[in-house]
DNA sequence: GATAAAGTGAACAGATCGGTAAACTTTGTC
DNA sequence: GACAAAGTTTACCGATCTGTTCACTTTATC
């Protein structure tokens, strides 16, 4: 199973809706940018909106794959892991094609919570979570529920302040806050 | 001097851009939502990006006015204050129209740094840094630039994550991981 | 009470929006 | 090599987009 045009069509739109926004991106200039004719993609996807939807999915399953294998690569321990996600961050910040959270600007572009782009949005936030939580509680931290939602939003904040900013030092300060966490979550 | 018609046509449309966004909300719509003509809106602002950038200085104003009298009602020390931040978002995020932070939402839609839209909302960062730095500083903060920096990082991330995922105690999560900051950055 | 400033409604550009229709060509499979 | 699936071009639909034009009405001021 070669790569379908389908999958082509989800990647490109992914890189198109990352770089120019959701609304801003007319179907018009999909069919620019992909090559691929309107009347095909519409046969893929009944709407836009299903397509959008595709794409944060393949962006999950990207994201969550990268972050993860780049967390388990930077540390041995839970606790080397969970400093690793912001060494990961650095390096993301660092790419030429940095814009940003996509889920972020998904659940900015539909606020409504009950919208299923941005029920989506959150699902991917839920997904994190769950993850720096099982870490957290390898790591015998005291209460590893709070300590991941607060690792996660130190992570969101870096996220955002590189962006605005363009300062990807965030990442940096937002690793040594992580460290003050752990240290106190971690003490025994 | 009363409020003009210009002051309203800017209220009404920050709060309609801040429900709906920027690209969804249409000139039309603000034309129905506010009872003003159009013809009268171009003859204050010569285009829709102006009267987002008008309705954006406001936004500052507002929003910086609001948050620095309640920190320093919340707190009589430079320490207390820069907790009272975190008491301050928690206020916020109760509020039944609360939909995240209004420049984190320009700069996702407008993501060019060039572009006045995202340097108006980066700007906006920067003069909360600058007040920040300087409760860090009178506190007698070890490296205050740092300091604010986290602790304006924790301030990005509780919001996006409130929003995201409709959980407003990331503003206490967010405190006690300030707590900790603070509480190493001013040891002595 | 005349005058000018400010605001109004409605119609209209020209472009773009999401989405569809019909007729045709390529591609892979048995 | 027949046949179906997948993809193509082209034109089109009605709605909406930002922005303009024109003729008219309200409002405040001296």
């Amino acid at each position: 199973m070669r790569p379908t045009k389908r999958d082509e069509l989800v990647g490109k739109a992914l890189k198109t809706f990352y770089a120019h926004g959701f609304h801003a991106t007319g179907m018009d200039r999909l069919v620019e940018e992909t090559g691929i004719s309107k009347t095909s993609m519409y046969k893929h996807f009944r709407s836009k909106e299903d397509l959008i939807l595709a794409a944060l999915r393949l962006r999950d399953a990207q994201f969550r794959d990268w972050l993860f294998h780049r967390m388990a690569a930077l540390g041995k321990t839970p606790r080397e892991q969970l400093v690793g996600l912001f060494d990961a961050l650095a390096e993301w910040f660092a790419e030429p094609g940095f814009r940003g959270c996509m889920f972020v600007k998904a659940a900015s572009e539909y606020q409504e919570a009950q919208d299923p782009i941005h029920a989506q949005a959150a699902a991917h936030k839920a997904l994190l979570f769950e993850h720096l939580h099982g870490l957290a509680s390898e790591a015998g931290a005291r209460d590893p529920g709070l300590l991941a939602r607060q690792l996660l939003i130190l992570k969101e904040g870096a996220i955002v302040t590189a962006q605005i900013e363009g300062r990807p030092e965030a990442a940096a300060e937002a690793k040594a806050a992580a460290a003050c966490l752990l240290d106190a979550a971690l003490a025994h």
